[in-house]
DNA sequence: CAGTGAGCGAGCTTCCGCTTGACTT
């Protein structure tokens, strides 16, 4: 019997479907060896060598390969298609040891690629392997030699990384905009005007910044003669979206569900596992050809030939950073609309982003949506105005994946150039520039896409760290910086400029494209990041200050010392949370809970108020606030009756 | 489930990326 080994064991199960029993499949479930977590493990002095050590906790998956192997003909290592894939093709290769395997790749499962794999193998790509090791060198280089320093410089616990500090400076930079920002009052002036129907225009040449300037715009507008000066029609095409990524389906439930990346994620994990989608960890929008097929049949039979388009669409990945490993998210069987998914606990959540991801597919197979588009110019005096109408005058794709937030048909009356219009009312409009929107899961998740930082598998497990860490507070779906986040953001900024540049990554990843090439050797590349690096790690540690963490004021004077010594109460963050001091401290030892009100009286005594409590780092329980005099606690949240707390 | 901050300094904290499973944040 050969042996296939993939990453994931629910790949392995499909595999083991196409391949029959002359074919055994196991699954070495992520990576094997990785650097030692208490320690270092790369030797700075010795070339940068790594201390890959078989993981803990993947005992039992290596000890499967290793037997599994000794009795097994030929080995196929089938990882990934891509740097880390290949790494773990090597360690696997190093466990098995007796020099038998064969490296092949596949970039869809489907029985034909498989087999096509099977009839290429090749041997490991050492360069690309290199590429690996240089990535996973330099992320622990930053994160282990800068944590301890802000542990020294900032506070006990704290963490810096290439990815986790860049997704904080990113929410630190843009609450800055917030506060510099300064609303721009504008003017919209609008004019309703008709012939046989009444339709509206805006004013278009003129801007208006000022209620001054609008009334004397008005005064003008109400004695204009208006005439229709122009007239365009024109046919406006949309196509389809690609298929989802792991970005862009977390994006899309964030929107259209209000999902965490996590929950959308972990429902994802669900429908692979039945077998009901591909792989939901992909920067890919490439498309298995069986499937575009098996689509532009089910289109036909179901919608007709209007909805299919001549050719089948395929799609390029834009991410410059893609490694394509995998296929994109969709279903595997295009033809089922909605699978059968027992009922439990999650099965509502599996259906609907089923169904999303299914739309999502099946519509970027069918044919384009065509909107007519008129636009009327109407002159008055000086003046020009404008109506923009639009019909969808074929559905195409829209018949499936309707879009959210979109227009709806306004339809604009016929009327003929030169036809003097009457005027019927203008509506002039104040409004107010909006500051930058702060960023939620779906549009940090977006711009940490578009600056290649993070990765299919991690986006969703930053946003956790970055909020454990107590960087950053989500407060109805939106992050805010904390002090904490702040000070360690400009912290790092500031003495470490390059490693936080935005496009830092970016350089780092066309360094490992040159590595993966053969044209770099990783230790250079290490190398000429870490000198320049170590010198600014040795003087930042010896001349930095330490930081000093913003405290919240209450306004309150300290009541144990507030009289004689002027003690005001600051809320400072500890380990279990939030609790409020004396800013005087260690002057002044006063100390009192935090209360975060859920606003409702407590339960048991009707007095208190329920409060959030915090034990641990975690775990949250609500509280009586006149504790120990009452001692009322729930794990449960005593607002929600009866009703599941879906998080 | 009732603690916390500074500094003293035992021993400890920490990265990113690949998987899933255990468990609810």
């Amino acid at each position: 019997m050969n042996l296939i080994i993939v990453e994931s064991p629910t790949k392995a199960k499909t595999l083991s479907r196409f391949l029959g029993s002359s074919y055994g499949v196991e699954a070495t479930m992520g990576h094997i060896k990785d650097l030692p977590k208490s320690k270092l493990g790369v030797d700075v002095d010795k070339n940068f060598a790594p201390d890959y050590q078989p993981m803990v906790g993947k005992e039992e998956a290596i000890k499967n390969i290793e037997t599994k192997s000794k009795k097994a003909g030929k080995i196929y290592i089938a990882t990934d298609p891509d740097r880390e894939g290949e790494a773990i093709a090597n360690h696997v290769k190093e466990i098995v040891g007796n020099g038998k395997t064969k490296r092949i790749v596949f970039h869809e499962i489907t029985k034909e690629a498989v087999e096509e794999a099977i009839a290429h193998p090749r041997g490991i790509d050492h360069h690309l392997v290199d590429a690996q090791i240089a990535r996973r060198v330099l992320d622990r280089l930053v994160g282990y030699k800068l944590s301890p320093i802000l542990w020294k410089k900032v506070r006990r616990g704290l963490s810096a990384g290439r990815v986790q500090t860049v997704a904080v400076r990113l929410i630190v930079e843009r609450e800055r905009e917030i506060e510099k920002f300064k609303a721009q009052e504008y003017w919209e002036i609008y004019c309703d005007v008709k012939k046989d129907q009444q339709f509206r225009v805006q004013l278009i040449n003129k801007k208006v910044d000022n209620k001054k300037t609008a009334d004397k715009v008005v005064h003008n507008l109400k004695k204009a003669k208006y005439v229709v000066a122009n007239i365009k029609r024109s046919e406006v095409k949309k196509n389809p979206y690609p298929p989802f990524t792991t970005s862009t389906m977390s994006q899309t439930a964030s929107r259209l569900f209000g999902w965490s990346a996590r929950r959308t994620m972990s429902t994802a994990q669900k429908l692979y596992e039945r077998g009901l989608i591909t792989y939901h960890r992909t920067d890919s929008v490439n498309i298995a050809v069986s499937a575009v097929a098996k689509t532009r049949e089910y289109i036909k039979a179901q919608f007709g030939d209007r909805y299919l388009p001549d050719a089948p669409r395929f799609y390029k990945t834009t991410s410059k950073s893609a490694q394509e490993a995998h296929e994109a998210i969709r279903p595997t069987k295009p033809d089922v609309s909605q699978p059968k998914i027992k009922k439990t606990k999650w099965s509502a959540d599996m259906v609907k982003l089923y169904s999303l991801i299914w739309k999502r597919f099946v519509a970027c197979q069918m044919a384009t949506s065509i909107f007519d588009r008129t636009t009327i110019d109407v002159k008055a005096g000086d003046y020009l105005l404008r109506a923009s109408g639009q019909i969808l005058k074929f559905d195409g794709w829209k018949k499936l994946y309707a879009v959210k937030m979109e227009a709806d048909d306004v339809i604009l009356p016929e009327v003929a150039v030169g036809v003097t219009l009457q005027l019927v009312k203008v509506d002039p409009q104040q409004k107010f520039t909006q500051p930058p929107a702060k960023f939620n899961e779906a549009s940090l998740i977006k711009t940490l896409e578009e600056l290649g930082v993070g990765r299919p598998s991690t986006y969703a497990p930053i946003i956790s760290t970055i909020q454990t860490r107590q960087y950053v507070e989500k407060s109805e779906g939106k992050f805010t910086p904390t002090n904490i986040g702040i000070a360690v953001a400009d912290f790092l900024v500031k003495n470490f400029e390059s490693v936080f540049e935005y496009d830092f990554t970016a350089e780092m990843e066309n360094d490992l494209d040159r590595v993966a090439d053969g044209d770099k050797k990783w230790q250079g590349v290490i190398g000429g990041f870490y000198k320049p690096f170590e010198k600014k790690l040795k003087s930042v540690e010896k001349n930095a200050k330490r930081v000093k963490i913003e405290t919240e004021k209450l306004n309150k004077p300290c009541p144990k010392c507030g009289k004689e010594s002027k003690g005001e109460l600051v809320v400072r963050v500890g380990r279990f949370g939030k609790f409020v001091s004396c800013s005087r401290f260690p002057d002044c030892d006063y100390t009192d809970r935090y209360e975060e009100r859920i606003g409702m009286r407590c339960p048991d005594c009707k007095k208190g108020h329920v409060i959030i409590k915090k034990t641990g780092k975690w775990k949250k329980f609500f509280g009586c606030s006149r504790y120990p005099d009452c001692k009322w606690a729930s794990w449960k949240d005593p607002r929600v009756k009866k009703e599941k707390t879906a998080s």
